[in-house]
DNA sequence: CACTAACCGTCCACTGTGTCATATTGAGGT
DNA sequence: ACCTCAATATGACACAGTGGACGGTTAGTG
């Protein structure tokens, strides 16, 4: 039997929470583990296909607004099980703003600086849901590891953000643009 | 005419320094951008093909090894300019270590401890590297911005790493597993 | 009752990833 | 001179991931 990937893996993971269509597993992925893996309406759809003709998993009762539930079946609940023992993989950041300021020469470190802040918002936003979802206390301890790293990784991002003037400072653009 | 992809942006810049084969530029991708922009061998060779097609770039004099090396066109490098200019999206993490994690209780704190322990050494001899980088001091403003990200990143995994047993410390494992 | 917004699934084109196949050549050993 | 191994080089292919557009359905609101 093929290696699960890691998306099919996550929605047999939130089925065992009970049944749920395509939809709700979307939503779910997206607010629960949305920041470190993203997973697309799509996806979702192809991989419950995938999966319910592997017979991991099983289609419920249809029900209104043509919502088609899932089921985790006892195969797909063992598949898991394998699945979630096995170590990961490394991690991977895909960063395009860093990309731009590898070729920043060509735009010079004004522009460059220009771009970077334009996202720092984005980050405080997070760094502060993060932050207030560890005071509120509403988290177990599997919840409370992954928020944390959200914590120190927005930490650093900012920081960054407030030492790239200095970096750059003085950097030399392209002659012609 | 059709936004550029980074990948393939980032094969027009590297061009601007001189002719490259395909197989260099997926060497220098990896040497250069890889740490936060992934390039396969693969991918160099189709975006190859589709800015062939556009011309933007255009196939130089082939040599050894049935080695084909490829030289930016003009429009190539206007491409790549207007690509410069346009603000980068966001940057995505994807973390399976972390998917994991959110499922932890399947394997209990231990398990997962034992998991991420597996990764230390990576991100600590990155950590090393970059920063043996940034003190030999052959690096321009540019590379020193990218540089000193990975540095920051690298120093807020291995803090999140040093974390995690206490935060999972006593956390409740599944009955079955 | 009519309207609207959210809900739900599907399709499609393209980008990104990983593996396998294949051919050429340089370096080193015998 | 011959052989072999590793590095160089391209490409085919299948699958995974992304994002937008589209078209129905229904709950709730006025």
């Amino acid at each position: 039997m093929n290696e699960l990937n890691p998306t099919a893996a996550a929605i047999l993971g939130f089925l065992d929470a009970g049944e749920l269509s395509g939809y709700d597993l979307a939503q779910a992925a997206a607010e629960i583990i949305g920041d470190f893996w993203h997973v697309t309406r799509s996806q979702v759809y192809r991989e419950l296909a995938q999966l319910t003709a592997r017979g991991l998993v099983e289609p419920g009762e249809p029900a209104a607004r043509a919502r088609q539930p899932y089921r985790l079946t006892d195969a797909g609940r063992a598949e898991f099980s394998r699945w979630i023992a096995t170590p990961p993989p490394p991690e991977q950041v895909r960063y395009p703003l860093l990309l731009t300021i590898a070729f920043g020469a060509w735009l010079g470190p004004d522009r460059l600086l220009e771009m970077a802040a334009v996202h720092r918002p984005d980050h405080e936003r997070r760094l502060a849901t993060y932050r207030s979802y560890l005071a509120d206390g509403g988290l177990d301890h599997y919840q409370r590891a992954t928020v944390t790293f959200g914590v120190g990784y927005e930490q650093a991002v900012l920081s960054w953000l407030d030492q790239l003037p200095g970096i750059l400072a003085g950097a030399p653009a392209r002659a012609d643009g």
